[in-house]
DNA sequence: TTGAAATACGAACGTCCGTTTTGTACTATC
DNA sequence: GATAGTACAAAACGGACGTTCGTATTTCAA
């Protein structure tokens, strides 16, 4: 098997599986059985258990872009690339991009203690990058006038995490429709009571 | 040593160790260590690991009624019970009652899909639990005129839950201060737009 | 003082972990 | 067709895991 084929059908799988395991949980030998090969095998590729989880962000992040952040920039800037954001979140999400729910919020919430691991701080840049762009896509909405000026960009994504946060723990409790009709109840109450 | 308060001290431990950790993340090992114990002493008090995890849950349940639920029942009900609930949430993160942060939110996105802890249930339901309380003091400040007739309860329940979230999420980026003053904010603004 | 129960230690079991090393197919180049 | 290099298997390493068991210590009643 070429090379680079190998390195990618391993990284796949390897994303599923820490989306439900957990980054940490996530074990090389797991992920051999699961890909049919040798745990020396997933070695030559990933010298470390760190190294692996650190392209398992890398590879995860990529994922989340093509499926919530890339596609929402064919549509026109302010408002409208707003709701785009939030719909494809949704989808996203009900699409089970990741097995294991959303891959961020899990790690980040798993590794907020656990300082030892590396993989850490590459999660909490790729959350902090998601709220910045929800922020920036507030200011945009605002300079064009499609949202109140006194709003906080800040507070709206806030908020607007808020709503997708609860559709994860809805979704824990086994209730994830009724989840995700709060979310969008919450937040298209949010755009409506943030318009100009 | 008597044998109920080395088990509580066992318990102690293993709750705050589980916060951080995770719950199936947590060791008989680790626990050991730090009470200064051997594991057949664990395993003494503890047949089995899902016994220690069971009893770990329930002795957080505990920690948290104690820190969240019960102190708000010095108040009157409706809405200023409402709000001691929020204030308690915040004094018990704050306080880092958990030393991982918010023991159940960790412990409910921990376990969503690992469906063969025997802990996920009990989880579970005392998330559940918690949701219909404040769910339930809506519903009491609405009966007594205090929040809007037309308010969902149940989409209220979301949305302070939704502050709360947020601010787990700041605490993993490491901005906690932050985090808190905008759940004060929005939970603020919340109760306001839904008073009567 | 003796006997029994409670309590915890310490060693061992088998399994899985991450990692390293060795061996072996295949592939491409000369 | 020999050679070099890649891609993976297989096995072994020390260590940590959960669990079990035998034994020592303590506690208390008879």
């Amino acid at each position: 098997m070429a090379r680079d084929s190998s390195r990618e059908s391993i990284l796949d799988r390897a994303v599923q599986m820490a989306s439900v395991q957990g980054l940490d949980g996530l074990s090389i030998g797991g992920v051999a059985a699961a890909v049919a090969m040798s745990k020396g095998g997933i070695c030559a590729h990933f010298p470390s258990k760190a190294s692996l989880q650190a392209a398992v962000v890398e590879r995860a992040a990529e994922i989340f872009r093509g499926a919530v952040v890339d596609p929402i920039f064919t549509r026109p800037p302010g408002l409208e690339r707003l709701r785009a954001l939030t719909d494809a979140w949704f989808v996203y999400l009900s699409a089970e991009t990741f097995e294991g729910g959303c891959f961020f919020t899990n790690a980040l919430l798993e590794l907020d203690n656990l300082h030892g691991v590396e993989a850490r701080g590459a999660v909490a840049g790729q959350y902090g990058r998601y709220l910045d762009l929800i922020e920036r896509l507030a200011v945009e909405a605002i300079a064009r006038g499609e949202l109140r000026a006194d709003l906080d960009p800040r507070r709206f994504a806030f908020e607007l995490l808020g709503s997708q946060l609860g559709v994860l723990v809805w979704r824990g409790l086994g209730k994830t429709e009724e989840g995700f009709a709060l979310a969008r109840a919450a937040s298209n109450d949010l755009l409506a009571r943030s318009a100009a």
